[in-house]
DNA sequence: CCACTCACG
DNA sequence: ACGTACGTGAGTGGG
């Protein structure tokens, strides 16, 4: 009989899996205060288990609550192991109620550890001819593999398995079943107090059993085993036997199992559905529903929250709340301009995981304004808040003009830093991942909008889960040492950039129109002259058109490819120029119609015509290296390089009289992180010794002095310090260059022999990228970099040119947050008027009385260049001037 | 929703 | 042989 065409039995550890269950989930609750997190995430896997294995039969073992008859072989068996945790203990009722709904038969027996109910039950099945796997989170149980046998063992948290088989066994531990337990027996185990035999640890077990197979091989040769070992097998042989006979399980229990009692049914509905609802396991009940063949599947059903509909009565929840207690908030904001205007339209709110609360402001809804006034007054009594977004949080309180509470934790931004690449970070998104459940979706779309539904309930069931999701994810700060970033830096950062974002820059918008109305008057001209050179008119904005016209009609040379067709980038442009008078078009063209687009008629949409100001929002949750972004619009790439471009900065003026604007930045930061983390003597003497560090570069790899340096080989080794600090590929150098792959390949070598110190720091640090799995900064952001042990070239590569520009990027966004918080202190408590207007990652723009600026000055230069300390100096340039495009150093 | 192009550090 | 420089956001076209 073949394996196909067995029937399959599955046999469930059921301690073990409550167990992992228990310790892999944050502590759940229901509304009751009940613990559910073990039976969760034992319900869970069982679900997953029925719908993956499809069993025809299943059954869970156990252990009764009384020892097992291996204490009077030996009274130490387990005698050390803690007792459950009453947290668990509770859990295990609920657990059968589950297994008793869905039919699933449960064997407890007297006497006997659940391993050795498994291990008789699946000798059983097998004998009836049908195949078994074994689940549980013990790996002592590898030993019942056979023939006929797998067991799955759980991996990581609750989610993973791995089966193993004869095969398996062997590739990961070197040893057949049989052998594994003579190994343990060796080894022994300390947390059910096997002794094993002294000075016999993992190591000396396998290779022993490699060698002789067998306990009683290894004495049969004894004479050919040395030293310590040899001795301690022949001294502790009775403990050594002993210890085998409790590691060995017992197959030979009559159970009589009855084994169609264990035949897989359908389960009870009802009961089920009523059990989960008690447990509030909503995607689970939602699952059966839909088995049972419901309609409502896939939504959630409006959840149990109280209304509060007075200020009277909120002020009478609050006064019973204890003073340091921590209080959740959610908000409901409506959808404003800038984001941050939007108005309060409901709060939802908690003190712990049992029971939540909302307010709804629309329709005779209490004042939110005095209900904010409320929530600010609770600072006094040391409550702290609880929130997802700090940022947003600042905001709402500075809507109202009152102080927010201190913020005790922020969803959001731990959730970042927690894993920085995952880039979206919403509430939802967040409990499914980390708490491993769905919470109620509030409704969107059509529905939602019919009966202007009442988002309340489902804010309260958020305000709800922030509780657990901020232990679990303060669980994995905590493992990371990342709590400090969070606490010192990230949360106190975010008040200062909803201070930025509200101020906002003023724009000379008369100015932005003229600029624009030039632009388009141009671009008209230019297009009428590209289609008359081209014969036809096309869409000059589609690549494609272009493409068709360039390649096909002009038949000019196809420079390079794109994944879908045929590059006319810039660069192909650029090449074009010299065979075409229609290239040099094409390419004013672009630069004018990027200009038009983007940063005049896009970004004059974004004025507050009110302020003449307009508000971008820094986003402190968005790259993946630790540096901040801008958008709507992005402030961070308004145009610099080219003259026609940069004149749009003329349109950035300071917001009145008498001020005026005031820049600082940090010079090479990225170079001279990348010299104080890989502590390279010439790249550290260079700075120390404040010298023009491409100069230097283009000394040391053209082997020449420094006063020999021409502007060309300046200019080649300023590109080769950038490489550099992207992770150098010869490939990228040439391209940046224009040079062939050769001669950058050769630069790069060159480098790397006069700078054997950053070499010898990217190798180290992509081994340790592999190792670990991650990188940091000097403030120990985290990055993770999965794809490092890819097999497949490319995807490695990638993965291995961010392990090397990580940890510089990101540093250096370290330094100048540091330098950020710090700046807005002594501007706060020093009695500048000054105000910080926007940060362009190695740089810091304000706005200031110009009489302030003989005192300013010095203090953002102090301030910046001090924000940490690095083993070469940090150096920060001033700027100043009536607008953003003139500004003259200082 | 993705691909392309291009603006910035 | 492989085929990219690191990190972003915005506008446009096209399926």
């Amino acid at each position: 009989m073949t394996s196909n065409s067995r029937e399959k039995f599955i046999v469930i550890d059921g301690n073990s899996l409550l167990y992992r269950a228990f310790y892999a989930l944050p502590p759940l609750q229901n509304r009751r205060g009940e613990h559910t997190n073990a039976v969760y995430g034992f319900t869970n896997m069982l679900f997953k288990l029925l719908e993956e294995e499809k069993p025809d039969y299943i059954a869970v073992a156990f252990d009764p609550p009384k020892p097992s008859f291996r204490v009077r072989i030996d009274e130490s068996y387990k005698a050390q192991r803690e007792k459950m945790p009453q947290e668990l203990g509770e859990q295990i009722g609920r657990t059968r109620q589950i297994l008793e709904a869905m039919h699933i038969p449960v064997f407890v027996v007297d006497d006997f550890e659940a391993d050795d109910v498994i291990g008789s039950l699946a000798d059983s099945f097998v004998e009836h001819g049908h195949s078994v796997t074994v689940v549980s989170g013990d790996a002592d149980l590898l030993q019942l593999i056979g023939d006929n046998i797998t067991v799955m063992l759980t991996k990581k948290g609750i989610s993973q398995m791995q089966r193993y088989d004869r095969n398996l066994l062997k590739e990961s531990y070197g040893m057949t079943p049989e052998q594994f337990i003579d190994y343990k027996a060796l080894k022994g185990d300390p947390s059910d107090n096997i002794p094993g035999v002294p000075g016999i640890g993992d190591k000396t077990a396998r290779n022993l059993l490699a060698e002789y197979g067998s306990i009683e091989k290894i004495y049969e040769n004894i004479g050919k085993i040395k030293g310590k070992p040899a001795q301690n097998l022949k001294d502790y042989r009775e403990q050594l036997y002993t210890g085998r006979v409790l590691v060995t399980l017992r197959r030979d229990l009559q159970l009589e199992p009855d084994h169609d009692q264990c035949r897989f049914r359908e389960p009870d509905h009802d009961q089920l559905l009523s059990i989960f609802n008690e447990l509030e396991f909503k995607n689970l009940a939602n699952r059966v529903k839909a088995a049972a063949g419901g309609e409502e599947s896939g939504s959630f059903e409006k959840p149990e929250a109280e209304q509060i509909k007075t200020l009277g009565e909120f002020n009478n929840y609050l006064s019973k709340i204890d003073d340091g207690a921590i209080l959740s908030l959610r908000p409901e904001l409506s959808a404003g301009w800038p984001y941050w205007r939007g108005s309060l339209v409901s709060l939802a709110f908690a003190t712990d995981q049992q029971k939540a609360y909302y307010i709804t402001f629309f329709e005779n809804g209490p004042d939110s304004s005095k209900i904010m006034e409320a929530v600010s007054s609770l600072r006094k009594r040391n409550i702290k808040l609880l929130i997802h977004d700090a940022k947003q949080c600042c905001h709402l309180f500075l809507n109202f003009g009152f102080k927010a509470p201190e913020i005790k934790f922020d969803t959001h931004l731990a959730a970042y830093l927690a894993d920085p690449a995952i880039g979206r970070y919403r509430l939802p998104d967040l409990m499914q991942r980390s708490l491993g459940f769905e919470t109620a979706q509030v409704p969107t779309g059509k529905k939602a909008q019919k009966n202007t539904l009442d988002r309340g309930p489902w804010l309260a069931e958020e305000a709800r889960q922030l509780f657990p999701l901020s232990e679990c994810l303060l669980e994995q700060l905590q493992e990371q040492s990342l709590e400090k970033l969070l606490f010192d830096l990230e949360l106190p950062l975010a008040n200062v950039l909803a201070r930025i974002e509200r101020r906002g820059i003023k724009v000379d918008v008369s100015y932005l129109r003229k600029l624009s109305d030039d632009i388009c008057s141009r671009l008209s001209r230019l297009e009428k002259q590209i289609f008359s050179i081209a014969g036809e008119e096309f869409n000059l904005n589609s690549p494609q058109q272009l493409a068709g016209i360039l390649f096909d009609k002009l038949n000019l040379p196809v420079i390079r490819k794109t994944k879908t067709g045929r590059s006319t980038d810039a660069r192909v442009l650029e090449e074009l120029a010299g065979k075409h008078e229609i290239a040099a078009l094409l390419l004013l063209y672009r630069q004018l119609a990027k200009l038009e687009g983007t940063y005049l008629s896009g970004m004059i949409d974004l004025i507050d015509p009110e302020e003449e100001k307009i508000y971008t929002a820094l986003n402190q949750a968005a790259t993946a290296t630790g540096r901040l972004s801008s958008s709507d619009p992005n402030l961070q790439n308004i145009p610099i390089r080219l003259e026609e471009g940069r004149r749009i900065r003329k349109a950035f003026v300071p917001s009145q009289k008498g001020r005026i604007f005031f820049a600082a930045d940090y010079s090479q930061v990225e170079l001279r992180v990348l010299a104080h983390l890989s502590k390279d003597p010439i790249l550290v003497e260079a700075f120390r010794t404040g010298q023009d560090i491409h100069r230097r570069t283009a000394a040391e790899v053209n082997n020449v002095n420094l006063e020999e340096v021409t502007p060309l080989m300046r200019e080649k080794a300023k590109a080769v310090n950038f490489g550099i600090i992207y992770g150098s590929s010869d490939y990228g150098l040439a391209q940046g260059l224009k040079i062939p792959r050769a001669e950058a390949k050769a630069y790069i070598d060159s480098y790397f022999e006069r700078y054997s110190g950053v070499k010898a720091y990217m190798d180290m640090i992509t081994e340790q990228a592999r190792e670990e799995g991650y990188v940091t900064t000097m403030l120990n952001r985290r990055r993770y970099l999965p794809e490092i042990s890819s097999s497949n070239h490319n995807i490695r590569s990638f993965a291995e040119r961010m392990a090397l520009n990580t940890p510089i990027q990101g540093s250096a966004a370290d330094i100048i947050k540091l330098a950020m918080l710090k700046i807005d202190r002594v501007i706060e408590e020093g009695g500048f008027s000054a105000s910080m207007l926007l940060q362009i990652h190695d740089e810091l723009l304000f706005e200031i009385e110009e009489s302030e600026l003989d005192f300013f000055a010095p203090m953002i230069k102090k301030e910046m260049e001090n924000a940490l300390e690095l083993s070469v100096p940090l150096q920060v340039d001033l700027k100043w001037g009536t607008n953003w495009e003139e500004l003259k150093k200082l």
